[in-house]
DNA sequence: TTTGCATCGGACAGCGCTATCCTAGCGAAT
DNA sequence: ATTCGCTAGGATAGCGCTGTCCGATGCAAA
């Protein structure tokens, strides 16, 4: 029994010696055979993969990692899991980033700045092959880290005109914009914007409504409804029924997200206030659901699948070295106008 | 410039060496100090941690797996991270987790056998220092991998009675029998069971539905709807238009999950079903707006938060490598009565 | 006093891999 | 023929930490 046999049972594990061993070559060549690193004789490289996948060799992340200074993993900060909205962007950047050997470690900051400075430093010291960020507006010392750091990071669910960044997304503000105009298109003139959680995106999206209304002389402050608490069903039903309570009535709200607009949906059943007729509803993301309430739900379709999928492979490629083709990808937006306007 | 100062310069990070440098002793006693390894005396581990603070020291989990061979993170398990009670449980854990200095790796099932085997493979070559999965029943290859491995694991969601698995969680059919009752002491004499997606839990639920009815002699085979689609608001709508069709007609329906609840209230409406007066709708989980529709769901709240948090913390005590109070720890659940019933 | 034994710090040797430098071999340019 | 450059494999030296053995010390038991 050969040495390396013998160190093989005994750790239990096959490691790069031991592929080196039965195919006759250094250990280093197994290695950059294997990575597809440098140049290596293509009939080494086919008896080298040979001898991996009869001896069932799988490289050990951790030592890669130590030797290599960088994990095989991608974090992914993302603001909230609550929010189905980020469910199907993980999940799109993991179908991606799996099949190329990574894992994906989701930090989720609560929509909070410091938190999310917090978790990006740790995430840092454990040396991430890439980064997906949420959204453009960080704080300075998260923004630091990010610049410091050298990790190819893609920042998603927005667009960005910075050619320092990369980003996936969309405009949240002409989607705001156009479900604005599709509302003014329908002859609504007090159109209220009703808003909770209030990040970043979701400013964005009232500063596209505003637009709108500004341009179409309609705007008047006490149409914005902006409430820090976190989104919810809940809450949009009360926001709604606080809203139905101004004078003059509004003839239609916009809400910044869907789950509100549901719940406006299901107050608006229990008030017998009739939708549409006596107010418009919309909401924002198409998320499970809008489709079947009653009426169903007009909003603006957000291809996070298709934003998780882009962002990790223009990741992928950052992370190969390369160039990307484009620093920014605009997946665009869809509006979904269905029986609540 | 000492030699470990140049080196610290160098790398751009705080070794172990540095630390020790600086509080004047060999690195392996920084490591012991800072772990609580072994006994080291107590002005001496007062004296390390001071220079440890100063330096801003922070271990590489990457050298620290290599060489004690167990990363410093934590797999998790779950079947599908757009049911809202996953991602419940996945943010407990990680809450509980993350102080301890552990991260949270999700991998995703999709209720597949198959896919959790190659996951948990996959997982384990990552070398965990833990594992958190989902139910009791695993295939034979994944059963295999766990026993093999050697990585502490607790199961969560279902009790089990077997003295060699660690599981937080709660009765799934004892849950359902509950709900039953309710439904027959509220006069319900033809109680359907309508259920998506069929795995194991699911299937105990049924268990217990089925176990309530044959005592009172109410049981009957045309009375399940098992449809093996994935749960959703559309097809609890669906199901409940079926159901409706059918002759003689029930009297209320027990869905196994919220959503499916949730989009037969919302068809109920739509169909101008009276709820509860004409049939009586249950749901299971207390998902978010649950409480929110019209009427609002009679349900049962499953404290999936506590049941991730236990999880949890009974996995911190089996990587300290103690042993914990109770190898089952059963949280309960609460019948939610609401109008629907 | 001697022996035994527990306590606690340190030296040493890796964990499994990769970055870096080195060398042999070859063809092309001088 | 000599020099240069280029290619492709290997030797070497760690990456930063911890398991394991060793030895020095102190105190109780013989």
């Amino acid at each position: 029994m050969t040495d390396s046999h013998k160190r093989r049972r005994a750790s239990g594990r096959v490691t790069l010696a031991d592929v080196a061993h039965a195919a006759g070559v250094s250990p280093i060549t197994v290695s950059r055979a294997l990575r597809g690193e440098r140049a290596v004789d293509a009939e080494l490289v086919a008896r080298v993969q040979a001898a991996a996948r009869k001896l069932h060799y799988v490289p050990d992340p951790a030592a890669r990692a130590l030797a290599s200074r960088h994990g095989s993993h991608v974090a992914v900060l993302i603001p909230m899991l609550s929010n189905a909205l980020f469910v199907d962007l993980v999940e799109a950047v993991q179908r991606t980033l799996r099949p190329a050997g990574y894992q994906t470690l989701i930090g989720v900051t609560h929509y909070d700045d410091g938190e999310e400075e917090q978790l990006l430093r740790e995430q840092l010291l454990h040396r991430p092959a890439g980064l997906i960020v949420t959204g453009l507006d960080q704080n300075a010392g998260t923004r630091a880290l990010m610049a410091q750091c050298a990790v190819p990071c893609v920042r998603v669910m927005d667009v960005s005109s910075d050619p320092a960044v990369f980003s996936v997304g969309f405009s949240q503000a002409n989607a705001a914009a156009e479900l604005t105009r599709h509302l003014l298109a329908r002859g609504r003139r007090r159109i209220a914007f009703a808003a909770a959680q209030l990040d970043p995106r979701t400013m964005k999206r009232l500063a596209g409504w505003r637009r709108e209304l500004t341009a179409a002389h309609l705007y008047e402050p006490t149409l914005e409804w902006l409430n820090p608490a976190p989104s919810s069903l809940a809450l949009g039903g009360q926001m709604f029924e606080q809203i139905m309570g101004m004078t003059p009535a509004v003839d239609a709200v916009f809400f910044c997200n869907d789950d509100l607009a549901q719940g406006a949906l299901l107050a608006a059943l229990r008030l017998r206030v009739a939708v549409p007729k006596r107010v418009a509803i919309a909401g924002f993301n198409d998320l499970t659901g809008s489709d079947q309430m009653l009426p169903p739900l007009t909003t603006v379709r957000t291809p996070r699948g298709d934003i998780g999928s882009g962002a990790a492979q223009m990741l992928l490629t950052l992370m190969r070295g390369e160039a990307p083709a484009a620093r920014c990808v605009d997946v665009g937006y869809e509006l979904v106008v269905r029986g609540s306007s």
